[in-house]
DNA sequence: TTAGTTCAC
């Protein structure tokens, strides 16, 4: 039935009602902690994260071209004094005076680069090799601070430790411990990672210069891979989403006697909230330590979260920094004299005024996004031409995230003879993964970052100014192997001005999972958890309003049972979890559990430049009219008829790793869904059961066509687009609803089915009412 | 007409 005819619409049930002095109710009602009774009268900060313009220009006009760097120019050397507090400063006026002499091991595996753990790490250099690893060891600039380290460590609680890429720490603390007795009597050693890869390869790493067999006394623990050992592992590397995870099965982390949370300076969403988990472990558990290592800033503010010395006496603080030199050359920093407006083309003057004036050596260019980076790259190679005839070619490649990897994989290639290899790259090249030889780094300064806008549970990208540690960090890649130099296209003042480090995402996140997950840990109090950054208040009213209409919390905000607690089991996102959980009723789990894991997974289709008429065509013979999830359906089916060929995926512009991973994903959860009681059922070619079945979860995501061929949501009579990545971009379904929004260009709604309104009411009635308009 | 980067046994 055509839904205008009804001259009804759909009308927000339960929530317009719904206010904050009604949560406020509520928190003081019931909400009760279950580790620590003390609550800490801790303000959130609400509006933490401003949103700034897009690409706004920090900076005004300069033309760069053709001017010389030294001195007499535009740009200006400033040495590398960056400003820190003290300790920090220090350390790194020792790293910047320490001989350059070796590669630290530790840095081999420090920031290890590659796209999915079961592919072969990529070799980088290590002027030690020929040393034996127990040689290696001992030069390691951390290993002269063992004994104090250690001394530290029976004396306080907590340890932070401000150490820079290169010093071993990842490496050699855990091995420390291993050696003084921590892991004596079955004790655990942890080691947090905020990414999988690096968790695999320093455990390899570790396991090698123990000379124990990987998986043993040594071990890493990520999804869908736990290579450790109950009994016998002793040092344990895992992402620290794993760790949350254990606390989840037991909350007082109890096998372990040391956890180290490594690279806390990113402040990943789980790094944050382990941290607090970890502040209330250590009241019941006074003989646990903690490391906190961080690359740069911050130490202060980990040093004062942890410590609960009340008193002014030194002698009885709970926490203590410690500052390591790193491994590193020194870096020449310079800064634009004058503003610019135009990155691009600067950055693009720059790298031919540096392949002009400076001695040999590789390029890295960072820039916000692919659109600017293929602009840079195709500037920079058409200009290149030019200089064919004197032989000093530039080439220039890409890298960023949506690349395939063996895209990716060339920026590794050693450029020819007589040709400097410039790298442009987002934010990928800043931790994620490293690219030797560089000895010249020019960084735009900014970055593209997700925030999140609890009003409208919408999340933006934004192009922001990146921080200061941000921009310390893209200084340094130019320092891994030899001394080099770091071009800002900014002015010192800019600099300057720049914040210490950026928001953590915890400030910029939809905290639906987070709020979720802690409950299940029994702190019901989620508003007065101790965050090391508290979120906005906004952030949390609208998770908790969220999860009160999935029904994972009841009228008093606890988690209901076994709904709320089986969903927050679910390692995915709350509503895909509640599609999962409702797909029993419905007789779909079959289908539903391959659209969850498809969701899960991103770049299903490939679209090569060069190729996309091609790959559009491929696309087509899949998509239906139903939609985009219905669509990845009918691809994971045929995937699974041709027999998971990679072949058979490259024909078809399909990502055979990807769909790989969706296998994994699948079979995952099907076996959280035996757990539950919840066999598995087919649809059977009832394809309108699957898209209630996602109704069901996604009930709160419903959006209408208007006249003018925009759609507004149901929920706050917002304007959003079809994202021309859905099957459904140039059609125009009168209702849908969508997976997520993401504001780019425009609002735009990704993954989308069609649907009937009159589901909406049906399947969530105490969410939607029907009124009659006239 | 469009894409920062991660993570979850």
């Amino acid at each position: 039935m055509e839904s205008q005819t009804l001259r009804t619409c759909l009308m927000v049930g339960v929530f317009g009602i719904w206010g904050e002095a009604q949560l406020g109710a509520w928190e003081e009602m019931l909400f009760e902690e279950s580790l620590s009774p003390k609550a800490t009268g801790r303000e959130t900060g609400e509006g933490c994260l401003r949103k700034r313009p897009a690409a706004a220009p920090a900076f005004c006009l300069v033309n760069l071209a053709g001017l010389p760097f030294d001195g007499n120019g535009v740009l200006e050397g400033v040495h590398w004094t960056p400003p820190l507090n003290t300790y920090v400063r220090s350390s790194l006026l020792t790293q910047l005076t320490s001989q350059p002499g070796t590669v630290a091991p530790g840095s081999n595996v420090d920031r290890e680069s590659e796209q999915e753990a079961d592919r072969a790490v990529i070799a980088q250099y290590n002027s030690n090799e020929g040393l034996p690893l127990a040689q290696q060891r001992l030069k390691l600039p951390i290993y002269k601070n063992r004994n104090h380290i250690l001394y530290l460590l029976e004396k306080c609680q907590v340890v932070v430790i401000v150490a820079p890429t290169g010093s071993g720490k990842t490496t050699q603390l855990p091995q420390y411990l291993h050696e003084a007795g921590w892991t004596a009597d079955g004790r655990v050693v942890a080691c947090t990672q905020p990414r999988r890869v690096a968790a695999t390869t320093v455990a390899m790493r570790v396991a090698d210069e123990m000379g124990v067999v990987l998986g043993q006394q040594v071990g890493y623990t990520i999804r869908f891979d736990d290579c450790t050992d109950s009994t016998t592992t002793r040092i344990k590397y895992m992402t620290d989403g794993m760790m949350f995870r254990e606390t989840l099965v037991d909350p007082l982390l109890t096998k372990y006697s040391v956890i180290m949370i490594d690279e806390a300076h990113e402040r990943t969403l789980y790094t944050d909230i382990l941290v607090g988990v970890l502040k209330k472990i250590l009241k019941k558990r006074p003989e646990l330590r903690i490391i906190i290592s961080s690359a740069t800033l911050d130490a202060e503010a980990f040093y004062e979260f942890f410590n609960s010395n009340e008193t002014r006496d030194k002698e009885q603080d709970t926490a203590v920094i410690m500052s390591l030199e790193g491994r590193m050359f020194p870096v020449d920093v310079l800064y634009l004299k004058t503003p610019t407006s135009d990155y691009i083309t600067s950055s693009v003057e720059t790298v031919f005024a540096i392949h002009e004036r400076e001695p040999l050596g590789d390029i890295l260019l960072f820039l916000t996004g692919r659109e600017e980076i293929d602009m840079a790259v195709s500037l920079i190679n058409e200009r290149s031409a030019e200089y064919a005839r004197s032989g000093k070619q530039l080439n220039a490649l890409p890298i960023y995230g949506g690349l395939t990897f063996e895209e990716q994989l060339r920026v590794f290639e050693p450029a020819p003879r007589e040709t400097r290899k410039v790298v442009v790259a987002t934010n990928i090249a800043e931790a994620s993964i490293t690219i030797e030889g560089i000895s010249y780094v020019v960084d735009a300064g900014f970055v593209k970052l997700r925030t999140y806008d609890p009003r409208t549970d919408m999340e933006s990208l934004i192009i922001a100014t990146i921080s200061r540690a941000s921009a310390q960090q893209r200084a340094g890649r130019a320092g891994r192997t030899r001394p080099g130099k770091a071009f800002r296209l900014y002015t010192e003042a800019a600099f300057d001005a720049l914040p210490d480090s950026s928001v953590p995402e915890m400030q910029r996140s939809n905290l639906a999972t987070v709020v979720l997950q802690l409950k299940a840990l029994g702190i019901e109090n989620v508003l007065h958890f101790d965050f090391l950054s508290p979120p906005p208040v906004s952030n949390f009213t609208k998770a908790l309003e969220l999860l009160y209409s999935l029904k994972a919390l009841d009228d008093y905000g606890r988690l209901t049972m076994p709904f709320g607690v089986h969903l927050a089991e679910f390692p995915v996102d709350p509503l895909l979890a509640t599609m999962l959980m409702n797909s029993l009723k419905l007789k779909c789990s079959d289908d539903v559990i391959t659209i969850a894991a498809m969701l899960s997974v991103q770049s299903i289709f490939v679209s090569p430049s060069g190729q996309k008429g091609e790959a559009e065509e491929e696309k087509r013979k899949f998509s239906v009219e139903e939609g985009d999830h219905i669509t990845y359906l009918n691809v994971f089916t045929a995937f699974l008829k041709a027999s998971r060929s990679p072949k058979w995926c490259f024909n078809h512009f399909l990502n055979h790793k990807s769909l790989l991973r969706v296998v994994n994903i699948r079979n995952q959860l099907r076996r959280y869904l035996l757990r539950f009681n919840m066999p598995l059922l087919s649809c059977n070619g009832d394809i309108d059961a699957v898209r209630k079945c996602i109704v069901t979860g996604y009930f709160s995501h419903a959006a209408r066509l208007k006249p003018d061929g925009t759609y507004a949501t149901v929920l706050h009579d917002r304007v959003l687009h079809i994202h021309p990545n859905s099957v459904l971009f140039k059609r125009a379904p009168a209702w849908v609803i969508y997976h997520e929004v993401v504001e780019t260009t425009k609002p735009f709604m990704r993954d989308l089915t069609v649907i009937e309104p009159e589901w909406l009411t049906e399947l969530a009635p105490h969410f939607y009412e029907l009124k009659a308009v006239r």
